[in-house]
DNA sequence: TTGACAGGCTAACGCCGTTAGCCCATGATG
DNA sequence: CATCATGGGCTAACGGCGTTAGCCTGTCAA
């Protein structure tokens, strides 16, 4: 890859899952329970209570509670990956790990909850939309031109923004230059 | 730090806080359920039964389950920052990092449960032993001889053992290889 | 007109962490 | 020696969880 390459991040997101009306209105309800009450308040009873309706009758649209999260991982996969690329798109490797990092942290700090859901604990790979686990995390690979390094700086990305979720950090820590350091570091391996 | 400097990691560890012989049953039958079954089999039901108690009189012992679970954390950051500590005590840092992560791997994937309890999630610091939480992490810094590094150092580690433990790399992976890509990467920014 | 079915409901099951309250053995104290 | 406090067990129960079984009603096609 030549020096002057220009990413190119213009590749669309799989198409989501097709839900009926009563089910995206379902989503909804679930997804603004989770990002303005936390997790603990993503229950069955909780989400059919916004919508005036029983907990059962949330399995008439549903097969159980971990579909339901599942179209929540998919959405936040899904922003996530945009924003990557938006924010990548049209620069040089050497200029876009900044951005890539900035981005990523914003999008981690902004939606908690959401982010936790999507990223932390198994995933049931194979249920997943097609392709969908791969094109959020593409920019990665636009941006370090080779998986490995890609790999590495995804995942320092989804530690430092754990890690800072979880309050893990000792409580005088200045982050910004911590995720400074990263960008540094990494756009040197870049080289 | 003159590039012949040797790390020295003697510190000890912090002292634990001292258990009746009862309570510590109590914990070491935590541990083996988390650690053989998994975090769904560590309730207090199930403790109670390893121990031909029931789950009530837990309670005569710890204030709740989070109370054993900070015990385990406990365990698990000693474990793990003197392992990290015997990996790199003596070396050079510029060849440290490598055992550091390596390290910090093997303890991550051969702990699985035990590992995430101990670094996934809030932490009730104030409740934590007095000084344990720097004193596991002091090895990244006596490594990369700077706070800010440091922390990128650890939070990459951290992300690539939990992203590895919820198998969410790409199947055909060689994370060997994405190890030693991060290795080669932080010996560099040492310089 | 009939019948299928979508989409709601109640009741209940087996888990969970936790609390209240009881009981007994041990051991210190008057 | 008698009394009492306490440590450490117990049962019963509460409210919450995800989930299932089974029922019922409104709509709409045959």
């Amino acid at each position: 890859m030549s020096p002057s390459a220009r990413i190119d991040a213009d590749r669309p997101a799989p198409a989501p899952r097709p839900l009926a009306p009563r089910a995206n209105e379902i989503v909804d309800a679930a997804r603004r329970l989770l990002e303005q009450e936390g997790p603990d308040a993503l229950t069955m009873r909780r989400v059919g209570d916004e919508l005036s309706m029983k907990a059962p009758s949330l399995y008439k649209h549903f097969a159980g509670k971990a579909a339901i999260e599942l179209v929540l991982i998919e959405e936040a996969l899904v922003e996530l990956g945009g924003a990557l690329r938006a924010a990548v798109d049209g620069l040089a490797p050497a200029r876009a790990v900044g951005p890539l990092l900035t981005t990523y942290r914003r999008m981690g700090v902004e939606h908690p909850n959401l982010y936790r859901l999507a990223t932390v604990g198994q995933l049931r790979r194979d249920e997943l939309v097609e392709g969908l686990e791969d094109w959020a995390g593409e920019p990665f690979l636009l941006v370090m031109g080779e998986p490995y390094l890609a790999q590495v700086v995804w995942s320092a990305a989804h530690g430092m923004v754990t890690l800072e979720l979880d309050g893990r950090y000792p409580p005088d820590s200045d982050l910004d230059r911590t995720w400074a350091e990263a960008a540094a570091a990494f756009t040197a391996a870049l080289g």
